[in-house]
DNA sequence: CTTGACTCTGACGTAACGTCAGGCCCGAAC
DNA sequence: GTTCGGGCCTGACGTTACGTCAGAGTCAAG
């Protein structure tokens, strides 16, 4: 029993100040079983150094904005998917930043038009739903369909709710992760293959597997560098180094030929 | 009854749909009292133009972060106070990007400090938990306090939890917001007054009442030019502009006088 | 033995809906 | 007339990370 050393011991309060965080939110990790201290024979919450070191990891992942049910995944099994993990959250917060900027902008636009002309508030108001309208701008992107898919689209956009929209970037930002993490591999192999079958569903799902539409999205991302300054920024989470390309495109290209 | 224009009214998934928002969001304004459509015989909802009039407004609102209750406030009653609302939210805004650029260079650094080398996980964390630190750096304002002063904030700064600097800081905004909005008026009055009080308030609340540290304080924020730069942007949507500065500086002024 | 200062465990509240679940209404086909 | 497929309605629970009581036990000092 060498190990034990006596190390010190601090009760919640105690430990709370040592961290900068507060009492109740220790107790909660606690029974999230984030962090579990030992407990003294009265029941009190006995925090270890240890528990400080663990709790300051805790504290970084939760500064980068992960939920505390991941970063507890990620502290207790799959330490080693952190990195992985920490490219997709860059992405996700690049995506918040993004339409952070957007709401400034509008506001600061509808600043400027009502202060030049000290409009009535309704004016503001329709400044601000111009800016957004004119920074959204959903139309942009149709021109590189043609009239069939633009009718197929047109449908489908009705059933895009905010929330599977929610859903279907984060699926494309894992899938982005997990390819980033392959780039070792054999495009051709079992992982490369699984990787292009998710890509292709994910496309899919977008295209509805209508030809048309998969024809004027390939002409959408190809025409990428002209896009307008707005839509680039509100998609880089979802940008696609080009040895991601290269990786895709060749297990696409096994797929098919398998 | 030359009134009540025979005006097409939509059933809610109709709405839905020629507005964008789900089902769900019209049933939760409804339920708010944000949107409520008139009802037909049978209790369906009949949403008419103007319903869609005001959706957008609420709409563009709640794209520039504001919360459904103060939306509610602002197109209900005191829509005058629109411009405020609008100036203090960009604020709040530009307080939350500060916070995303900031876990966003953290992971930034991580990733390539761990790219380098191919650290293992634990460094990564052990890189963030650095930059955190380096950049929220809660030492360097202690350098313009002095010793007394310094004893005092470590003590006070146990009991500053984050909800509570959650609070002060919506506190200071909402009081540049008013001194803005108050420019015209002359300082001595009993706005103006209202307004010192309010201020000195809030430093009282920091200092605490102790002349040291309001004097560190003093020496803290004429130096503001010299700031790290980090500092420099967390703290912009507090920034006072000279109007606002010669204006309490008056106030405060002819309250000591009077 | 009494305080005062801590500690513990529930339990409710928050923001903005998503997601059932049970039940009513309506037009069309049988 | 009835049934069937949709659409609409109103609850009610789930989500995130704790804040804020509330009732009750613990411990050291006076």
């Amino acid at each position: 029993m060498a190990a034990d050393v006596a190390t010190r011991r601090y009760k919640v309060k105690e430990f709370a100040a040592l961290s900068g965080v507060t009492v109740r939110a220790l107790h909660h990790y606690d029974r999230l079983g984030l962090l579990r201290p030992k407990r003294t024979h009265n029941g009190y919450r006995a925090y270890s150094e240890r528990d400080l070191a663990r709790l300051e990891q805790i504290v970084a992942l939760k500064f980068v904005g992960l939920p505390l049910r991941r970063i507890k995944a990620l502290l207790d099994r799959d330490e080693r998917n952190l990195a992985g993990a920490l490219g997709m959250q860059r992405r996700v917060l690049e995506a918040k930043r993004g339409l952070l900027d957007q709401a400034i902008e509008a506001i600061r636009q509808a600043e400027t038009a009502a202060g030049a002309g000290k409009r009535p508030d309704a004016a503001i108001l329709t400044k601000i739903i111009e800016v957004m309208e004119m920074q959204n701008d959903a139309e942009w992107p149709m021109k590189y369909y043609n009239d069939a898919a633009r009718a197929k689209l047109a449908e489908r956009r009705q059933e895009w709710s905010p929330e599977l929209q929610e859903r279907v970037s984060r699926q494309w930002m894992e899938l982005i992760r997990d390819l980033e993490a392959a780039l070792g591999d054999d495009p051709a192999g079992d992982r490369g293959q699984a990787l292009a079958a998710r890509w292709t569903e994910l496309v899919e799902e977008f295209t509805g597997g209508d030809p048309e539409v998969a024809g004027g999205l390939q002409k959408l991302y190809a025409d990428s560098a002209n896009w307008p300054s707005q839509a680039q920024q509100r998609m880089q989470p979802f940008r696609i180094s080009p040895q991601v390309w290269g990786f895709i495109n060749q297990a696409i290209a096994a797929r098919k030929r398998g």
